[in-house]
RNA sequence: GGACUCGUAGUGAAGGGGUUAUCACGCCUCCCUGUCACGGAGGAGAUCGCCGGUUCAAAUCCGGUCGAGUCCGCCA
């Protein structure tokens, strides 16, 4: 546009006074460009003369070239610059609380929250949500072409007994009553697949009221949620949608698939080889087993654990004989919050072996892990010694912190992998009893027969489901599963439990009445949009990438939600406040 | 609910028994016609989160409390 009259509005975003001649950088979603105000304009000279940071101006001038001398290359429109002819100041700002401009020099998170509508102004927050906007047309894009239909559910949903805590929201209409808002779309999307809907798909508002983590919001959240009618095998769910996931990790985030062939891992063996349902599969430090190598062992501690019944575990530490004694304390520390008594280990140098157990172990025994482990000079090797599910906990726990610490994980790499076979029923340590795993409504594999033989615990616990999750770098992104359509099965489910068939009826009438009207098989999943979003972009807190999050406490800063109602509101809807 | 870490001008940090509480950015006043993180001169701004204790003396040590972050529990 040289030569050309330009009407620009914004933001100052600097300004630099230099007596006679006044330079303004001015900003708006567009990125910055640069002002000239020169004396002969005088109205526009004394008004740009009062101008502070974020004021908001309206200016018409004339864009130039820079002599060349005066360009500056730094900034993308650095060779021109708007001189300005008049200026309307269209509102002041004060003095901001937290600044803005710099990405280096950045306000505390609880500020940012408190001031979110001005940390929206910093650049990185502007590429993030443009970004998203992207982001969500890919993910719409995709389905649509795939043939699924967007249908909406209600938010004023119903209490669901199973799950995380519900938010409810009274009902004035029907005092003593309560709606809830849906944890997930979940009842609604099986009743659709009843309702004849082939495919359907929602980016649907979530609620839970669990306690925040980093990569997980307080309050609500949002899922791209599907269902597919008549699938019998998770497996066509998962070839459905993994093309998605490959092209938003590729073309989308331009990052490197680790392996084009997403591994399928059943859930066990997820669990012996990484110690984790969700093993970030960047980089390898597998669990070994070593309660055979070591089950004559002299050292009390493996072989009283192993007599018990407990296993003895490893990983392998690449260069971990680096570390010192304060660090080893240190992951010991993490290894004991999982559950540990200890972390024995074995470092390798210099073709030597040092270690606090090795005095305990024998030359057949040590030389029998090295090998097994695949130890090397370098490397150390640490141990868990206890009750199966605790060794592999605290091990994938440490598999995790020790890649951390040598920086296995490349931000520019992606592993993706399927984790299958969860199982469908699961021990309740609190209660001392088998309880549903992760979900009552999947269909347990070998459906109604598999269930009446189910006569003890231990055969219970083996019932597995076809139920999956997508893992992305050591993030759960994804959970679906073979829903049960057959209100038999279901009756036999919770019928394995104790449940009569009574609260059955009465916990899931509608799902169960529907089931009875020529329910289609169906299948789906849920892919959680925020955190794969946040993966993508290269963030490890997923506040980072909502535009308007909650804190770690639940509450809105900037809004100050939650808050108190005043009477009339409290007596409209017949309730009473008892703290 | 629990563990750990952190609360010092508007913002970000330093200081860890006796200081006029330090620095950078920001803010205010004045000067400046080619800067672009403009520059120069000067200035204002802090009951060191809160309460209590130890001490001649506490921002500093101790106890409690409130708030934030991370993790555990929790998250069908």
């Amino acid at each position: 546009m040289i030569g050309q009259t330009a009407t620009i509005s914004g933001w100052v975003h600097t300004r630099r006074d230099h007596g006679g001649l006044i330079f303004i950088d001015l900003r708006d979603h567009t990125g910055i460009v640069q002002l000239v105000i020169q004396p002969e304009h005088g109205e526009a000279f004394g008004l740009a003369e009062q101008l502070r940071d974020e004021f908001v101006i309206s200016i018409t001038g004339s864009v130039k070239e820079r002599d060349e001398a005066l360009k500056n290359p730094n900034i993308e429109t650095g060779s021109i610059e708007v001189v300005v002819d008049s200026l309307r100041l269209l509102n002041k700002s004060e003095p901001l609380p937290i600044p803005i401009h710099s990405d280096t020099t950045q306000a505390s998170e609880e500020l940012r929250l408190k001031y979110r509508y001005l940390d929206l102004r910093r650049s990185k927050m502007q590429e993030t949500l443009k970004k998203r906007a992207a982001y969500y047309k890919v993910l719409r894009d995709y389905m649509e072409a795939g043939e699924f239909v967007e249908v909406t559910t209600p938010i004023l949903a119903n209490s669901s007994p199973e799950g995380a805590r519900d938010f409810l929201v009274p009902s004035r209409v029907h005092p003593g009553s309560f709606y809830a808002l849906p944890q997930a779309p979940q009842q609604f999307k099986q009743l659709l697949m009843v309702g004849g809907i082939s495919r359907y798909y929602q980016i649907a508002t979530c609620f839970r009221d669990e306690d925040p983590r980093a990569d997980r919001l307080y309050g609500d959240f949002y899922q791209l949620d599907l269902e597919m009618s008549f699938v019998e095998d998770g497996e066509v769910v998962r070839q459905t949608m993994e093309p998605l996931v490959k092209q938003l990790v590729t073309d989308f985030g331009g990052k490197t698939l680790v392996v084009d062939d997403v591994p399928r891992i059943p859930y066990n063996e997820a669990m012996d080889r990484f110690g984790s349902d969700k093993p970030d599969l960047r980089f390898d430090m597998e669990l070994v087993d070593l309660s055979d190598t070591l089950a004559g062992t002299g050292f009390g501690v493996f072989a009283n654990t192993i007599s018990a019944g407990g296993v003895v575990k490893a990983i392998c530490v690449k260069g971990g004989s680096s570390l010192s004694r304060s660090q080893i304390d240190q992951f010991t520390a993490i290894a004991k919050s999982e559950g540990a008594g200890g972390l024995a280990y074995i470092g390798y140098e210099n073709d030597e072996v040092k270690s606090p157990i090795a005095k305990f172990l024998s030359d057949e025994e040590l030389s029998a892990i090295k090998q097994k482990m695949g130890a090397e000079n370098g490397d150390t090797i640490f141990f868990g010694a206890d009750k199966r599910e605790i060794v592999n906990k605290v091990l994938g726990r440490l598999r995790s912190e020790f890649a951390d610490h040598f920086a296995l994980k490349d931000p520019n790499k992606v592993a993706l992998a399927w984790i299958v076979d969860f199982p469908f029923y699961e021990w309740d340590d609190a209660a001392k009893k088998v309880d549903f795993g992760h979900n009552p409504f999947s269909m347990p594999r070998g459906g109604a027969e598999a269930l009446a033989v189910a006569d003890t615990d231990e055969k219970k616990l083996a019932i597995v489901a076809d139920q999956y999750d997508m893992v992305m770098n050591g993030y759960e992104i994804a959970s679906g599963a073979v829903r049960n359509h057959n209100p038999e099965v279901m009756y036999s489910a919770f019928g394995v439990l104790g449940y009569s068939r009574d609260y059955v009826e009465q916990k899931f009438g509608a799902m169960l009445s529907a089931f009875k009207y020529g329910a289609p098989p169906h299948a789906g999943m849920a892919f959680g949009v925020d955190r794969i979003f946040m993966v993508l972009t290269n963030e490890t807190n997923i506040r980072e990438v909502v535009a308007f999050p909650k804190n770690g406490s639940g509450i809105d800063v900037m809004m100050s939600s939650p808050s108190s109602v005043d009477d009339a509101q409290l007596k409209e809807l017949s309730l009473k406040i008892d703290i």
